[in-house]
RNA sequence: GCUCCGGUAGUCUAGCCCGGCCAAGGAUAUCGGCCUUUCGAGCCGACGACCCGGGUUCAAAUCCCGGCCGGAGCACCA
């Protein structure tokens, strides 16, 4: 068939190349502005994971109008981090995330503690005093707890206990009553509050003793803020399941759901706690740290905002599980970064080569090859010497014709080069580029996402360009910090 | 074990709901060529996928059934 066309009309084979710019796709059941939120736990600063929700959020309240709510989910004091409370909406602002209101959730408590009586009133919760692992049991098996049939009088009298104080931690438990019977296992009765006496929390210190777990929390939140939409990863679908029955026994309205993959993020340090124990063992800088997938540790890379968002918006919210791919990211980030970075040399593990044969150089290197940015120019005079990567130039033959980039020709002579000449077109006929640096250059320092660092000198004129993103030519694209006298820089990628 | 969610090239994604325009599109990666005073960018090309098996149909990536594989949850974490 194919072969017939192509005798036939080939012109019908020929085909049309377009680029296709890939937009977040709409949203069910909108009427409307939309009401959102971001959920945080205030344990460490943001993450590239979490960065997905947050960039998904905002672009779909962006697109109908609406509010965005930032709800700082702390009803935890074991985990949480002080700090957060300020990191988190940094890392947003850094982002491009409109946030329209914050919420935190341990302001909330009297409003948890309401609800929680309301629904022992109606019976469909319950305090029970058996322990955790025995209670486990029962629920694997179907079975009810001995006090989860007591009348409610003495549920709201338990209630009052617990509130009161007279339970120590883990002694009491308030559950929420769903179906024994539920065929899956994970959404029979659940726990809602329990007894937290041993920690402080930072922001309300010791005023509660009675902490709601994230099922009730969230469940009363989203429906307080009147949210419309609520978008999750699917490790939360139980989650929902089980939230639906406060929403079924208060008649609620409920939002609409949408669960996203999973996304596994090979060789990427997210992990709060280990990032944190990191940190306080001295194995890392700090959270941003280069090795580390926080927002701060992107943002030190010179790793744009806007290139995330890209590579969320492409990859979209269906529930398939995907593996985040840095090389997506960083085409992302190439492309925003190229056409602004400045092009400068960067020589590591850098070895002293001495040019005869003429008394002065003048070198004359544009900043970018191809936007008007105007150029850095050497002298260099007699006795010439400059600086080469020293594995490079031992790989080299001896006799070999080389071009020093922007400099001139030269041919290898044991540990000298011999001026020969700059005529460009010595690269047409295969003379290797290499790139170099004048001997009064400044040390510099290239810390990789890998842990390994480059030691080195760049050219002086990089103090222009602290702060800014550059490209080291023949070596990738770095972040450009000044600390001590000394570059420092922060590899993004290729 | 129970329950749920998935499965399009190495990776990400479009198409699937509403079967035919799919000869499966795009991006990225890799390789090759051109271009370029960078190993960057650009241009051109190559590579490479509908998990498997049945069924329905004139027609299946798309609908149905069975299997296989992967992931998540079954916390007094979020």
């Amino acid at each position: 068939m194919r072969k017939k066309l192509e005798e036939i009309a080939p012109e019908l084979l020929e085909r049309k190349k377009k680029e296709e710019k890939k937009e977040l796709e709409d949203l069910p059941d909108v009427n409307g502005p939309v009401r959102m939120r971001l959920a945080p736990s205030p344990s460490g600063p943001m993450h590239l994971g979490q960065s997905r929700m947050a960039i998904l959020n905002d672009e779909y309240v962006k697109r109908y109008g609406g509010t965005l709510f930032l709800r700082i989910e702390d009803t935890n004091p074991h985990n949480i981090l002080p700090e957060a409370y300020d990191m988190i909406p940094e890392d947003l602002e850094w982002l491009g995330v409109k946030i329209h209101q914050i919420v935190i959730q341990s302001d909330r408590f009297e409003i948890y503690y309401d609800y929680a009586r309301k629904l022992l009133e109606m019976g469909k919760a319950y305090i029970t005093t058996v322990p955790a692992d025995e209670w486990r049991k029962l629920k694997a098996a179907g079975k009810p707890t001995p006090d989860r049939e007591l009348s409610v009088e003495e549920q709201l009298e338990r209630w009052e206990k617990m509130l009161g104080g007279e339970y120590e931690d883990g002694e009491a438990v308030y559950v929420v009553k769903t179906d024994l019977n539920h065929p899956n296992p994970a959404i029979r009765d659940w726990a809602a509050f329990r007894v937290i006496k041993d920690a402080e929390h930072p922001r309300v210190g010791n005023r509660y003793i009675v902490y709601p777990l994230m099922n009730f929390s969230v469940a009363v939140d989203d429906h307080e803020l009147n949210l419309t939409h609520v978008l999750r990863g699917k490790d939360h679908l139980n989650n929902t399941y089980r939230q639906m029955y406060l929403y079924e026994y208060f008649q609620w309205k409920k939002p609409v759901y949408i669960h996203y993959g999973w996304v596994t993020m090979k060789d990427t340090i997210l992990k709060t706690s280990l990032i944190k124990e990191g940190i306080r063992r001295g194995e890392f800088s700090g959270w941003d740290d280069p090795r580390l997938g926080t927002l701060r540790a992107l943002a030190k890379r010179g790793i744009h905002p806007e290139a995330i968002r890209r590579y969320w918006i492409d990859v979209g919210l269906k529930s398939a599980d995907i593996e985040f791919s840095w090389d997506n990211l960083y085409a992302y980030n190439r492309e925003i970064i190229d056409s602004k970075a400045k092009r400068y040399f960067f020589v590591w593990n850098p070895r002293e080569i001495e040019i005869r044969g003429i008394d002065a150089i003048e070198s004359r290197a544009p900043y970018h090859p191809s936007k008007d940015m105007g150029f850095r120019h050497y002298t260099l005079k007699s006795p010439i010497r400059v600086l080469l990567v020293e594995d490079e130039w031992k790989s080299i033959d001896d006799g070999t014709l080389l071009r020093l980039k922007d400099l001139c020709n030269v041919v290898k002579r044991g540990n000298i080069g011999e001026y020969a000449g700059n005529d460009v077109s010595v690269i047409k006929r295969g003379a290797k580029i290499i790139h170099w640096c004048p001997t009064e250059g400044i040390e510099t320092k290239v810390f990789m996402p890998d842990g390994t660092v480059y030691e080195g000198v760049s050219e002086p004129l990089v103090r222009e360009s602290i702060g800014e993103v550059v490209q080291f030519e023949r070596f990738g694209f770095c972040k450009i910090y000044y600390e001590n006298g000394k570059i420092m820089g922060y590899f993004a990628h290729r």
